[in-house]
RNA sequence: CGGGGCGUAGCGCAGCCUGGUUAGCGCGCUUGCUUUGGGAGCAAGAAGUCGUGAGUUCGAAUCUCACCGCCCCGACCA
């Protein structure tokens, strides 16, 4: 390809818009053209690299046995409505009727057209176990696009389905998938952590996420540097550490008037935040609840759910908290919540002398002891962690860091094949409904995290598998100009991916931008060319310079592409 | 949805506070000449509904109001 004839305009100047690296560079790179939030047209030297992600994806899925298809992006509400999920998706779902009235929804994933193709498609336990998957556009009207295409609201992604007779089944496809992944990611070079993750709505068993570590991310994920622990933060268990020592001392009442945060109450009576306690209430579909949790903790509602079995869980509206305690928020406190369920985090039950509310307005108590001033109907694991937690592995103190997701797998079991009624006959003749798992990468924010982790100050570094081209051929000055050319015909010749830096602008400007694009090699005739009669190679990871003879360099080239990250 | 910021040429910005001729600067773009080993120089050019609408005013990029869009933090979400 000649660059002088090339869709692609480089720019020295980050745009203000972005903000994290990999935006930065896809923008200044030219590989992306934004027309609103979150909505992104690949130039071609972008869509290069989208190519090349999704052929390493087709090859390790086909690897494993999946079957590449085409789903519709455009999906009638009807199967939504079956499945529940018209009603349980919000906003990001986007719906729309067409010219005669009838409900239609873009795409955001496919788990309901899939599950409807595969029961019409298939009846008999014959053709199980499958696993289709496709490369496709989704839809999601997220409330906040961010980080270019690293949270877009059209984005690429490659989801897959797997369709099993038995959890057994199920389970050996999923590992096989979780294998896939790993070798998709790797090929990436990326440097990724894989954790549990919850199924969210997907619905679902259990299920894998693929992330990395960085500082653009939007997640939240616990690490251990010591053991290599690694969890979301919603997932990570929070462990109780030693009982405080210490003697308990008598309650009493402070006057603290307009006092209502934690803030303002460590602030006013000099203590810690960890000194002090919350005191939360939920509606549930088992009653009002009071939680409580140390005042620099938070609730995790999810784990709070889980542990009172419920099925919905809220939190009280502030009227509703203040009928029912008689005093107003930012005063409330456990002692004497005597007719409530009253839900304590375990690390409260292991500290002494807390500042609490009081439930009278302007007053908090002190020295108020777990198990001497209030008992727990029920104490658990209800909370998010923080900076300095200890290791649920190992102990140490962990960190809390930023991740991208880069994809994720779940083990999804019979909820789509019962709500849209997808059966298939047994070895026995018995009616079934298919075991399922499905698994997504999102492609293209797969070269935001490649960019990521593959940068230095000049741009881009893409790895050999993923790279636009693998070589720019430079000349610097016209006197080489013509036998670059024949360089670029013996290099596209022998099937590299060669740019040709024809332009007419100076030696700088074509170092500087070949940098930028981060194409792996470059192939440099000037001045050693016109007195040594070799052609100069420098990698763009290593800058490591090589000669080579003009005839030698298609090889030399081939050569380095096989040894190179 | 809450908080903060922004909207002036393709990109990055100045001008706005304190209203007043033809709205500037840098990058990029076009033409010519000289250049060409790490983002060249000179000269000449093209390019703007100043986000949209209303209002105040003799006069609005500038002041007022409403709306739209975008970015960041959070909520939300995978």
């Amino acid at each position: 390809m000649r660059f002088s004839q090339y869709l692609v305009t480089t720019s020295k100047e980050a745009s203000r818009e972005a903000e994290c690296v990999s935006h930065q560079l896809m923008l200044r790179a030219g590989l992306i053209m934004k027309f609103a939030a979150g909505i992104y047209s690949y130039l071609p030297m972008g869509y290069r690299v989208l190519a090349r992600i999704t052929s390493i994806i087709e090859e390790e899925m086909e690897r494993i046995g999946a079957q590449r298809l085409l789903l519709p992006f455009v999906q009638p509400a009807e199967l939504w409505k079956k499945s529940g999920r018209w009603e349980s998706w919000g906003e990001e779902l986007v719906r729309f009727k067409d010219r005669k009235g009838a409900d239609f929804v873009l795409g955001p994933t496919h788990e309901e057209v899939i599950t409807q193709l595969i029961k019409q498609q298939i009846n008999s336990y014959k053709k199980l176990p499958v696993i289709v998957y496709q490369v496709q556009a989704k839809f999601r009207d997220e409330p906040r696009a961010r980080g270019g295409v690293i949270r877009a609201r059209e984005f690429l992604m490659k989801d897959a389905y797997s369709f099993c007779q038995s959890k057994e089944e199920a389970k050996v496809i999923y590992e096989k998938m979780k294998e896939a992944y790993q070798r998709v990611f790797s090929r990436c070079l990326l440097d990724y952590r894989l954790v549990e993750a919850d199924t969210g709505t997907m619905g679902g068993e259990f299920s894998h996420e693929f992330i990395i570590l960085t500082n653009s991310g939007e997640d939240r994920i616990v690490e251990c540097e010591r053991c290599g622990y690694v969890a979301k933060l919603e997932r990570a268990v929070c462990i109780t550490d030693e009982a405080e020592k210490g003697e308990r001392k008598p309650v009493k009442e402070v006057s603290t008037p307009g006092i209502r945060t934690i803030k303002e109450l460590s602030h006013f009576l000099a203590c810690q935040e960890r000194k002090t306690l919350k005191t939360i209430f939920y509606e549930t579909d088992k009653g009002l609840i009071a939680v409580l949790v140390r005042g620099d903790h938070y609730v995790n509602e999810e784990k709070l759910r889980l542990l009172l079995k419920a099925k919905e869980l809220k939190l009280a509206s502030d009227n509703l908290t203040r009928k029912e305690i008689g005093a107003e928020i930012g005063f409330v406190g456990p002692v004497g919540l005597d007719r409530n369920k009253l839900v304590v985090d375990n690390t409260v039950m292991q500290g002494k002398n807390f500042v609490t509310g009081a439930n009278k307005k302007d007053v908090h108590l002190i020295n108020v002891n777990p198990n001497r001033d209030f008992e727990p109907t029920l104490t658990g694991d209800i909370r998010f962690p923080v900076l300095g937690d200890s290791c649920p592995l190992c102990g140490n103190e962990t960190k809390i860091k930023r991740a991208i997701e880069l994809g994720q797998i779940f083990h999804l079991g019979e909820g789509y094949s019962s709500s849209l009624g997808a059966t298939f006959l047994d070895k026995m003749g018995k009616e079934k409904y298919f075991i399922m798992g499905c698994y997504g990468i999102g492609v293209s924010r797969l070269l935001a995290a490649v960019i990521e982790q593959n940068y230095d100050k000049d741009g881009i570094i893409w790895p050999k598998e993923i790279a636009p081209f693998q070589a720019v051929v430079i000349a610097t000055s016209p006197d080489t100009a013509r036998a670059a050319e024949g360089a670029y015909l013996r290099l596209k010749k022998a099937g590299i991916d060669t740019l040709w830096d024809d332009r007419d602008v100076s030696a700088g400007t074509k170092f500087s931008d070949a940098d930028l694009l981060g194409i792996p090699f470059k192939v440099i005739l000037g001045n050693i060319f016109l007195k040594e009669d070799k052609i100069e190679i420098k990698t763009r990871r290593r800058g490591e310079k090589e000669k080579v003879g003009r005839n030698g360099i298609s090889q030399r080239i081939k050569e380095l592409v096989k040894d190179a990250e």
